[in-house]
DNA sequence: TATGAATGAGCATTCATTCAT
DNA sequence: AATGAATGAATGCTCATTCAT
């Protein structure tokens, strides 16, 4: 049941919003009273954290993966930017329902996602520095901006992309992969 | 009146965000009433899609000057991003109200704001387009994919960049230009 | 309209209990709407403590003409005694409600009304300090417990005291004031 | 288990008041869940009866022994007295309880606990007829009134006697059956 | 132009109670 | 003897909106 909840809640805050959506909607969908939800969840606001938490762990674990592999920076970059892809067509909704109502975290949870969130950038910078340093990319790179570049392209796609259009997840990310690579020029 | 009215609630909303913030909280930041209020408003939603309306109509004119210079379409290309990420120093709540809160529209508003979304992007499509037409970019990108990750490289900004931070708006127009022209390999 | 909500509601207070009474049963009461009542008040717990601050003060102002005319702390005393008991008769459900309800004021309210009631209560004790002083009372009274004695044989009379029955509110305090001088030995 | 939910609940109720504790708290003070409430206990309501009668049946017991003992009528009164007051040093919980939470019973419930604190005030009253007929105490007294009194001045005492202040319960006993006795001129 | 009073629908949350196991 | 899942009704409170003045 409490998985219940948060997967049909992450469809709801997906479509509605997460202030639009309301404890009622949510049970209301599951056929069941909001005893039930707060027999669950202390606060809507915990569901949301709840959501979070697992989306960004889930995340940061696969990452750990690409990372501690032998691959070469370079490699790493594009499996990383090939897993925000793709997860877009596997976790599309819970993606959208992560960047987008952040804001309504309470102050500490907030502060917890945000370290995570972080952590995640981090490392991609991590790696591009790493990258750098190996002679993969170019020296006069600035790793911060660039992560923050990369994050911006592989994102905002949870705004657009429909995985199930034209262009399938792999090709996007090879597009996106030699964007970043060798640019437009 | 009226525009005190907006100013305010641009800010506010940028703040709060839409949902959370209440026609007495805007109110009371300018010292009057309700009804003053409704007296310039019709509803909360028509407020905040004049505030999209003004927001992209600038933008899209702005667009429009770049396009019909005499200037080549990478100058072209390299002066659309300038443009949008100067315009976060400039003009930064109103386009995080754009970016977050269009969600909040009614149907036929949101239906007329996506359209000039679309056709901010088609524009840019276009100098894409051009461009490899005229052999300035390399002949086998797709236009439409590229205008998706500038977008996303440049709107992402609204999520992090500090303009009065370390880098400057110019600086960081021009290490995105240099990354999505040469790539960082 | 702030009024007769205030005055509806120490009347459902005192029959039902602060918990027990909902806004619900205030607004239905006087015909209007729960929007109504949040117009005039901020919460239900503001409203209590209006109601504790009106009674409180209203009986201050009153000891303190009690307090500063030119009798005997005898006659003073007697006076006090008189001006509780007949209170059962003019503001039986607001005093009830007084003595009832503080517990569910808010910690600042809750101190801000204690402080009152310690006032009043100090005052009391005063007269009888200086009663002894002038030989008009035993000198070895203690008038803290004294003070302490006479609230309770007043105050309880509102668990009791039907001021319509047998016994009048004049002829009750003349027993206690009698009482409270004499013994009954 | 059921007298330590009893035990609980009384401290509860007196630092939180009958309303604003509920199951949930109870149960969880103690380890365990509300099916174990609702196996001892049919309603919460029957567990605040057990508590009144409980406290008044112990009550109307010690004052039988009080009663039915061999001496003046003078010397009863001061003994119920102390037993009052001794109360709130060895009871107090319960009696703060008694005192408030009555109106929390159902009908039937209050109208006996009723009958059995009348019954106390009544022995109470008979004792001071008792007093007046064998000229221990002024012929003049009303014994009803008088007894409403003393009951005022020794269960006010738990709205503020803390014995294990700077004044013992013995020592409050012995200044309240002075005051009743001898007055305070 | 602006106010102030009022509405009514909706919301997150609480809680005593039930009941199959 | 005790649990855990579920209910459903109620509660305090918010808020966009209306409207007579």
């Amino acid at each position: 049941m409490k998985n219940d909840i948060k997967q049909k809640s992450i469809l709801l805050f997906e479509k509605k919003g997460f202030s639009e959506t309301s404890i009622q909607d949510i049970v209301e969908t599951l056929g069941v009273t909001k005893g039930t939800f707060y027999y669950y969840f202390t606060s809507k606001e915990q569901l949301l954290m709840d959501i979070h938490v697992s989306y960004i762990d889930d995340l940061l674990e696969r990452q750990e993966t690409v990372r501690l592999n032998q691959l070469s920076n370079r490699k790493k970059l594009e499996e990383l930017i090939a897993l925000l892809i793709i997860d877009i067509a596997n976790h599309g909704p819970s993606g959208k329902v992560f960047f987008r109502e952040m804001r309504h975290l309470c102050e500490d949870n907030a502060r917890e996602v945000k370290r995570k969130r972080e952590k995640f950038r981090k490392n991609l910078e991590a790696i591009i520095s790493e990258g750098i340093a190996q002679n993969e990319f170019k020296k006069e790179l600035e790793p911060g901006i660039i992560a923050f570049a990369i994050l911006g392209v592989t994102n905002w796609s949870y705004q657009w992309f429909n995985p199930s259009g034209e262009i399938s997840a792999d090709r996007l990310a090879r597009v996106y992969s030699d964007l970043i690579f060798n640019g437009i020029v």
